[in-house]
DNA sequence: CCGCATCGTCGAAGCGCTTCACCAGCATAA
DNA sequence: TTATGCTGGTGAAGCGCTTCGACGATGCGG
């Protein structure tokens, strides 16, 4: 293993200068960071990750949690990590993972010092993550937004505002009696926080236009079609949906295609999901995009400015942005 | 923070009696062990990942490779995953996540003494990761298995078995005219390895029945509809089906429900997918599960086993089970 | 009763790096 | 001239742990 020591002794230098010319907190004369930027590479060295870890109190490694429990939309989180991963490389940083349901994984990561911060994807309303998480020295910030008292910076998409937004377009479109075609039951029995404050902005907005909204939960997989049926069969009068859980999305779709586009009882949809599954779907849908890797994209900004020292934003929500691809014709009354 | 010298000063023993007791390196008596332990716990003493990699030079961290490429089925990789960290716990390993397609971020973890192994994904046919794993003084294995000299241990589903397995169940049912439905067309351009060694057993297996079987890759998405419908056209006479891509399950599916079961066009399906995609399709199909999680387990075994010293294993290939769900009267001639 | 293993414990030497305190050399100000 | 302040470099003291060699205490056979 080539050290620092073999570095300096190529240079001509002490082990401190070679330290400094790869932190850069100090000068050094161009002619000498030439040298050992020369001999780093002649000797292929690379530092110690351990000794430069127990010198300087830091790892540069970010410990992300994903619990991965049943019903989560896989394909979300595989965007939002890989959001996270690139971006954290840029700043420099490692992502350590973290995937056992229990808190203490979290907890012997940053008690023994193998992360400098924490990023706890996939919250619930009522976290229990998050009492763990104030104890720590490190840094932490949450990917979802909890109820109650946050003390730890939340990351998220504004899930609650695309309730609202969908609502909008739905009302918007004619349709007087909405239906939120939601995540698997099991995702909505846990509390998980996009659930519920989607479902709570969904409602506020029907509740404010006085127009009649309900939530269903909705398997991911091919029981889906059963739940549309049975919202379609006991509900008959409903006509505007925001489908959330993309595996209804063909079932819904092709009811809409059954009843005929132009019947007064055609339903109108809105999606929520990545841009990339409403362009899938096998006709044009209004969609609402879920930003899986912006997401995490500003997580990892978030939390690596707070490694940094610069003071925890709060609540950062990302802002939905509703796409029409459907003709906006008002059905008729 | 609290160190092995606060822990050795509470418990009034030496620091190096407190490493022994934690490494169990050393015969301690019961007296002092528990002291010790009594300490490590009043105290919440976790000890310094740096510091002990510095020391013991290994860090208890396994890098795994994974390539976030289009077209992967983020479902099966998921579940790889969640393996691989599991089981890796189990032996005291956490993983390090890199996903960039550089085989320099492997390099860098390596050289820089981050991990103790390495655990590549997503192999292709001619991998350019696999010559950069050799330079490396740290074991690695291969999750996938690479074309030609093979000197890095390789853990699979056999994927070209599969092929063979499906052909004669195909084949067993009376079907003469058999197709697969691959992987998204990207994955079978990068010569994904198993899309490759699928296609060959599956060739292979129609090869030495005497009867022709084509391969046709297939989008992940809703143009998976398209090239069903486009087989089905150009290909009349295709009645047998290995499904590899879950998304065009559905679409193939209806198609036999239109053509009637018992039509002598009724198509045969045997699905290559997870087990619990197999069981949410809207009817009984006849599958070979890929055991996602279990090769996850079995690379964490093998990587955490040559990591103690243990012999690399070679190749390891979990070998295909058929279920059969559908009756298994022979279609007429 | 002595010599010799064995057992349990300790002291101290690193592991490879960062960083603080210090210093020599030089330019500038008084 | 001497005092003053930079600049670019060095030496050495740790960071918290593992592990090797040493050592007193005990048990045993001769």
């Amino acid at each position: 293993m080539v050290t620092i020591v073999d570095v300096a002794h190529e240079a001509g230098v002490s082990i401190s200068t070679v330290s400094y010319v790869m932190s850069g907190k100090r000068t050094i004369s161009p002619e000498t960071r030439r040298r050992v930027e020369r001999a780093i590479n002649v000797l292929g060295f690379s530092p110690h990750a351990g000794a430069r870890s127990l010198a300087s109190r830091s790892t540069n490694v970010i410990g992300l949690q994903i619990p991965l429990r049943s019903g989560v939309d896989v394909h979300v989180v595989m965007e939002v990590v890989s959001g996270i991963v690139a971006r954290a490389r840029t700043h420099g940083y490692d992502i350590l993972l973290l995937t056992s349901d229990d808190p203490r994984g979290m907890e012997r990561a940053a008690r023994g010092s193998m992360v400098d911060a924490l990023l706890v994807m996939d919250i619930e309303s009522d976290d229990p993550r998050i009492g763990v998480l104030t104890q720590l020295e490190q840094p932490s910030a949450l990917i979802g937004l909890p109820e109650g008292r946050r003390n730890i910076p939340c990351i998220d998409f504004d899930f609650e505002q695309a309730g609202w937004l969908a609502v909008d377009r739905l009302l918007a479109m004619g349709h007087r009696r909405l239906a939120l075609i939601g995540s698997p039951p099991e995702v909505m029995a846990r509390h998980t926080s996009y659930a519920d404050r989607l479902a709570r902005g969904f409602l506020a907005g029907c509740a404010a236009s006085g127009v009649v909204g309900t939530v269903h939960a909705c398997p991911g997989d091919a029981e889906a079609a059963a739940v549309v049926d049975e919202v379609l069969a006991t509900v008959p009068e409903v006509t505007g949906f925001l489908v959330h859980n993309e595996a209804a999305l063909p079932h819904i779709f092709s009811h809409l295609v059954e009843i005929g586009v132009h019947s007064p009882a055609a339903p109108a949809i809105v999606a929520l999901c990545p841009e990339d599954v409403a362009l899938a779907v096998p006709g044009p849908v209004d969609s609402i995009a879920v930003p899986a890797e912006a997401i995490g994209i500003a997580a990892a900004d978030v939390i690596c400015d707070m490694i940094d020292g610069g003071t925890p934003p709060g609540v950062r929500l990302i802002a939905p942005t509703l796409t029409i691809r459907t003709a906006s014709a008002v059905r008729a009354k």
